[in-house]
DNA sequence: CTGAAAGCGCTTACAG
DNA sequence: CTGAAAGCGCTTACAG
């Protein structure tokens, strides 16, 4: 293979000898070819191909200014242990056989939920021309993942209460964010505590301090700067939920199943069905709606067990005639504690959850209940950061998404 | 905000001056802190804090000849138009109601066979030090991205087939190359040849031609050179399986429901099959396996409606005492067709898959199937792109990942 | 339409 | 243990 070096990457200048043109122009003809003449850009776009040039990144990235990388942080877990992946099979031909029989070898490390947030966000930075870099917050190192991501990245998305605020504010420095709504789902992270309005306001997000990055340890700064954020309209979602089902269930009381109180999810959706009962009572955990059907809550941890618990609980009171659950998860719990208790679901008493996890479209039966647009998220995400890199002073701006009511059996025959 | 510059991010030089060091010594303490006298250190720390100061990426890999980023190229699908996204409301309050009771609202454009390739790749990288870059093949413009990709880093790990061997030749140039296991998903992509031997063998992958990048349009090099590859155990998964099953299905004939004859999965899956079953009628459709089971083959093409179809047509001769599907996809359109043709599963038949989706668990019955080891699949492949990076001359390795067997009610009582 | 030149922000031998 | 200096491979005004 004469005249090629076998070892090193060929550059500009390869490309440009080859070609007898200046390495300006080669890099003219790969960014904007438009400018240069056509017998030019024919020339060099056959060296391009001949040497098999690849243009360095790094160097654009460093010379341009712009990485051309968007970086998304979301919750995630660490590998599990290596002795649990392993086994002790390493041959071929070893085979483990593994009773499945009641589902349960699914793999518990799996995060569902953010899945298709990834996915929204991929397709949307490539569209756009930009790559997408994914970090899932570890236990450890978090600082160190957002630290590292943040020098890389023209623009960072990140999942609200990923990362401590505090950190958001010291690691990221000045690049671009754009806040993307938190989740529900329980996972053991604990503090879910957070951006979102308390009383489910779902104002806009804020992060303290964002002005100075002198001072790490001093009081936060009296004026928190507002970043910009996408959001899913729990409260909306749920007051078309529980409008529904008031038309639709049997005569009787309504249970509410409440998500943690230090959840801004749990609060917006709580909101929502305070707007939907209506009547008296909103604030206190119980009364009378303003269609004259009696109502209370009941405390749930957004956990399976914590739903079956409250319902279990509850059921030796009362029977409800609707269960109305933050998420599906608890409303999952609920289902059991009925079946339990020998209520008819849907007969007796309609249950609904709120998410659109997968286990909610197999449980039995089917889970009536509230899906968030994930993937849209993730577009939204994308195009509202692309926005903020191309117009830092721009105002911040909050997106307020859509959500879908999916409609099953749980809720029983929809009149 | 005195002596903050507010607009411009900090670099070695702000570091360096404020610590009242050299540039080098800044680098040197961010690299290899141990070469640092201790009260150097913490000024340069210090200063570093102070500024919120983050190194520059781009900068890092130019001077560095490293990125620090692996790439992972995986088949994809583009979004769903704008149009099928957001449907005409964007205000709030506007909730969609969507009958759901069929469980049809899920996501078609989802893609869970690679979610935890991502995720193990994801946490292999991170854990070794390394971003992860993870980019869906598009329709269009894959080349587009694969060509990117490469510029962006140290080494990229490929799902075989998700972009044909030409590209991943003239695209990647010198960049080390790791090639995953395939798929067996019908997913419309089509092309299921490729680089796995088609008698189930298995071998290493070649790409040809990989020597030079001087001629795109030549004839293909003659000495092919081979790429690093992960795969998995089909071929010994389908044999356990069989094995199991043979052991424990009902008296009577065996159905060998096979995929696409161009797919290197259908092929060792097909070989797995005739190492259990034994006995003669090897590479022939049908015979007698050496316990004395007869058996017959069947041509599926890794879809629901294959599967059923063949199923259908073959229940009208005969009913088999067991299905053994390729895939999970026909094994469940299997066992509709048995359901319709009024079998008994498992009691007159049982049925199995192939690829552990998630549809598996949840049919009635639930399927016993051979999951995959995704997760695996995407660590090995960082590790094996790993050790290719660090020593590019090495005898490229060949990694055959063991599989597990899920044991679910389709086959009946475990014996 | 094209080229010469500066500069992006780091790392890394090489001296000392 | 620390610093001066070269250089990584591009892009981008600025001239012409």
């Amino acid at each position: 293979m004469p005249g090629v070096p076998e070892s090193k990457s060929p550059t500009v200048y390869d490309v440009a000898r080859q070609a007898e043109v200046s390495i300006a122009t080669v890099s003219r003809v790969l960014r904007r070819p438009d400018k240069v003449a056509a017998a030019t850009r024919e020339r060099v776009m056959a060296a391009v191909q001949q040497l098999g040039y690849v243009p360095n990144a790094s160097a654009r990235g460093l010379a341009g200014r712009r990485t051309g990388v968007l970086g998304l942080l979301i919750p995630g877990h660490d590998l599990p242990a290596t002795s649990d992946r392993e086994d002790a099979r390493t041959a071929t031909g070893e085979v483990a056989f593994i009773d499945d029989r009641d589902g349960s070898a699914a793999d518990p490390y799996r995060n569902r939920y953010f899945e298709q947030l990834v996915r929204g966000a991929e397709a949307a930075a490539w569209r756009e021309g930009y790559a997408l870099m994914v970090a899932a917050g570890r236990d450890m190192g978090r600082e160190v993942v957002m630290h590292d991501l943040a020098g890389r990245v023209d623009g960072l998305a990140a999942v609200s209460r990923t990362v401590p605020d505090e950190l958001l504010r010291t690691s990221i420095g000045r690049t671009p964010l754009v806040l993307v709504a938190g989740h529900s789902t329980a996972d053991g992270d604990g503090a879910d505590g957070g951006s979102e309005g308390a009383d489910g306001t779902e104002g806009a997000a804020e992060i303290d301090g964002a002005d100075g990055a002198v001072d790490g340890v001093g009081p936060r700064g009296a004026v928190g700067t507002t970043a910009d954020a996408v959001r899913v309209d729990n409260r909306g979602g749920m007051r078309a939920l529980v409008e529904h089902v008031l038309a639709v269930k049997p005569p009787g009381p309504v249970l509410y199943l409440a998500g943690p109180p230090d959840s801004p999810d749990a609060a917006g959706r709580a909101a929502g069905f305070r707007d939907a009962i209506g009547g008296d009572g909103a604030g206190s955990d119980g009364g009378t709606g303003r269609d004259g059907t009696s109502w209370s809550e009941a405390l749930g941890d957004f956990t399976w067990q914590g739903g079956h618990d409250a319902v279990a609980a509850h059921l030796e009171q009362d029977t409800p005639a609707a269960v109305i659950a933050a998420n599906d998860q608890s409303a999952l719990g609920a289902l059991a504690a009925l079946r339990e208790g020998g209520v008819d679901v849907p007969g007796t008493c309609v249950v609904t959850g709120f998410d659109g996890i997968d286990e909610s479209r197999w449980s039995t039966p089917a889970l009536t209940t509230v899906r968030q647009p994930m993937l849209d998220l993730g577009v939204r995400a994308v195009e509202l950061l692309l926005r903020r890199i191309a117009d830092p002073g721009a105002p911040s701006t909050e997106l307020l998404l859509p959500v879908d009511v999916l409609l099953r059996h749980s809720c029983g025959p929809h009149r």
